[in-house]
DNA sequence: GCAGTTCTGATTGACGTACCTCAGAATTCT
DNA sequence: AGAATTCTGAGGTACGTCAATCAGAACTGC
């Protein structure tokens, strides 16, 4: 038997299209018991909505914005190149999708892309950014515009963000910690730990994460306090050649931010390739390079085009108040070595 | 400026929405010059056909079936529970999706199942199976009735496949080498390897990859010659106690196939977790426990739910005529840890 | 039992495309 | 030139849903 249509509901409920419309699009002006009759033939008969025809009918069009941080970074580069490919893709789907790059620490910027999105009349947006306060408000006003809003790549777990696109950090960091202290074998001795600023959570947590780990598991390994990269290869460059000037006996650097260009920098000048054990975040054109070159050992990635199709399912699903198949969007914690490089 | 239909195409080229048609649906009945004239008019306005609305109309369901071989092994469980659980959301897509489980060494069976793929009209079929000349005769047959094929798994390359969706085996056994090398550290010795038949591609080349790495990389490192373990886990713990039992210097494990299972077996009866370097392929049930249990060090997998959804997804665009994200239907060779499960 | 309100049915026209028919125009052949 | 053939236009119906209208039925309260 194919799928029943509204018609046939209609017909096992005893009642005409226009009621079953009503119902089934939520409209007033139909009583309660008439409401539970074409409930319940819609159960009966499994009806479900044909979403395309639906959308063919009413000429929806879903718009998502993605709100990305508008510092320099290879990561955000690829991030945003895999939202204009997912975009692409799901034009066919009657989406649009912008990238907004906004510089998310400026309260004033952020109310004004606050003013464009409303004035756009989006349907859904992806932010990526730290949790603060004015992000956390950001969040807010769209959700009382009625938006779907996703955090995207970092949580805002105290926001009424609906759904959380990313990594599990913490596991993010063990895994890390398990691999620097598999990859340094026997060896016993300090690790550089560098971040891009202790107030991002993320950070926070993939070191917490990275020290359990080692304690638990790698005694002869010891973190030294966290250096901060800011962002900036040149900075990380400097900040870890430092730390190993003033640490003799560093086994391993691990980089949970950005600026992994800078230590893999410092690792070929001084020809500590294959003799360091250098674990970080993110594959990006650069950090590929530094893998196959063998200045680092392995990455930890989050599949930025798995991230933007994901972030724009959810979104969409949100739209249309459906599930989503949890594991399709679960974003895994990639291990990338030389050999499994994509 | 809003998308162009149909309607825009004929007015640009100035012929009739009936001759439209037949040049977009490419039916007969329409001069060369003509053809030419609309086809500009359609890439001078960027026309795309809005697939939803032709599905709709042409009342269009995409029927594919995935064969996979009826040997018990978790993994095809795994892999099942996954086709149809992407089967339930591409529902909504059209898309009736139906697993059969067949003997793909029987050639009379495979003819048998031809025929019911036949009877039942299925437009596309993902087939896994070793590379076989009845394998090969089958796929021709498939394609001589104009269904889409795509080779699940193990690729069937000098048939008229249209895509694989799968691995490269050979970078796998790459892979699974740097995690054993890297892992076992210092230590020299042996490495016990079993496959479940040197008559499968897929083992043989990660065999092959695998010896590549050692070879190159971890000089103290041996690879023993493979045991077989016949898909089999009872077989596998058979064969890898022997291998044990008969050198003394094995420092770790690789289960480049099936009976993964019967290796961790092994491992946890003689105490060996931890002193053991196990990697092996596909995360299952058994697969996740061993490695939470630490009987196993690695496992390389490849992702059920991605596998399902993009041969579903190649089979649509082969069956609509269109290009796929190349990006998106790459498979990745994922490496799990205990750390980074998911 | 009557007005006023609240439901419901019947119907219609989109949306963008597919597919069909039939008549008539344009082209080719004789 | 006429006949035969090939091409094209006009128009219709359908797909499953949305959105709207309007008339009439079924309920309220008095």
């Amino acid at each position: 038997m194919s799928k029943p249509t509204v018609h046939d509901i209609a017909r096992e409920a005893g009642v005409s299209l226009a009621t079953v419309d009503r119902v089934l699009n939520e409209r007033a002006g139909v009583r309660e018991v008439t409401v539970k009759r074409v409930r319940e033939a819609v159960s009966r008969l499994g009806y479900v909505r044909d979403i395309s025809a639906a959308n063919l009918a009413r000429q929806r069009r879903y718009r998502f914005a993605f709100l990305l941080p508008d510092t320099p970074s290879q990561f955000l580069k690829v991030l945003q190149d895999a939202i204009d490919e997912a975009a692409l893709g799901l034009k066919l789907d009657r989406c649009e999708i912008q990238v907004l790059r906004v510089p998310v620490s400026d309260p004033v910027a952020l109310v004004n892309v606050f003013r464009r999105l409303e004035r756009i009349a989006v349907d859904g947006v992806a932010v990526m950014g730290n949790e603060t306060p004015m992000m956390r408000d950001l969040i807010a006003r769209l959700k009382a515009r009625r938006m779907a809003v996703v955090a995207l790549i970092t949580d805002q777990p105290n926001s009424e963000r609906d759904h959380f696109i990313g990594i599990d950090n913490m596991a993010a960091g063990r895994t890390a910690a398990v691999l620097m202290g598999r990859f340094a074998g026997p060896r016993r001795g300090s690790v550089a730990v560098v971040v891009n600023s202790m107030q991002a959570r993320d950070m926070v947590e993939r070191r917490i994460g990275f020290d359990q780990v080692l304690a638990e598991q790698f005694p002869g390994l010891t973190a030294l306090p966290t250096v901060e990269g800011r962002d900036d290869h040149e900075v990380t460059a400097r900040v870890i050649a430092q730390c190993l000037d003033s640490h003799a006996d560093v086994v391993g650097i691990y980089c949970a931010g950005a600026g992994l260009r800078g230590v893999s920098q410092v690792v070929a000048e001084r020809g500590l390739a294959g003799r360091q054990v250098v674990v970080g975040h993110d594959l990006t054109p650069h950090s590929r390079a530094a893998l196959e070159a063998g200045t680092i050992d392995a990455i930890i990635n989050q599949n930025a085009g798995h991230l933007a199709r994901s972030a724009a399912r959810v979104l969409k699903a949100q739209c249309d108040g459906v599930g989503v198949i949890a594991s399709q969007e679960k974003i895994r914690i990639e291990i990338v070595i030389k050999e499994n490089l994509p």
